[in-house]
DNA sequence: TTTCTAACA
DNA sequence: TGTTAGGA
């Protein structure tokens, strides 16, 4: 199938499919003219990577793993048991930047609460502008 | 009409 | 990632 058929039966734009081959999530073949040529099993692989992308992974790591990955019929599972040190080093990593958007929420909070020692500056400002 | 590559307001 | 130009 051509990349506007996989694009429709996958959700996932032509761009993005495109991005995932110069990924080398995908290498379609070609066609004399150039356009490319998917498999029927590559409908599953834009799946795959679709949720391993969600589960905030990145191109890098799921071409590592995807082909260690195993269609359960609900999602995807690790098909083989090396896989779980990296994917629990993931999970760590994911834990690490919540973390940080916490301290940053925290520290936002503080100055959108903080009362300002006078109004004097801000009044003067509104002035200004308002004429 | 569909797809291709390359490049960016 | 979207979008667009200019071709095939």
């Amino acid at each position: 199938m051509r990349i506007g058929e996989l694009a429709k039966r996958t959700g996932a734009s032509e761009r993005s499919l495109r991005y995932y081959e110069a990924q080398g999530l995908l290498s379609p073949s070609r066609t004399p003219a150039g356009y490319r040529i998917y498999a029927e099993s590559d409908v599953d692989v834009v799946r795959h990577v679709q949720t391993l992308l969600a589960a905030g992974l990145n191109t890098a790591f799921i071409k590592e793993v995807l082909p260690c990955m195993v269609d359960t019929g609900e999602g995807l599972a690790p098909g083989c048991p090396e896989l779980l040190p990296h994917l629990q080093k993931e999970r760590a990593r994911i834990t690490m930047s919540i973390d940080g958007l916490a301290t940053a929420r925290t520290l936002l909070d503080g100055v959108i609460s903080a009362t300002p020692p006078d109004n004097t500056e801000y009044e003067a400002w509104v002035a200004r502008r308002t004429g």
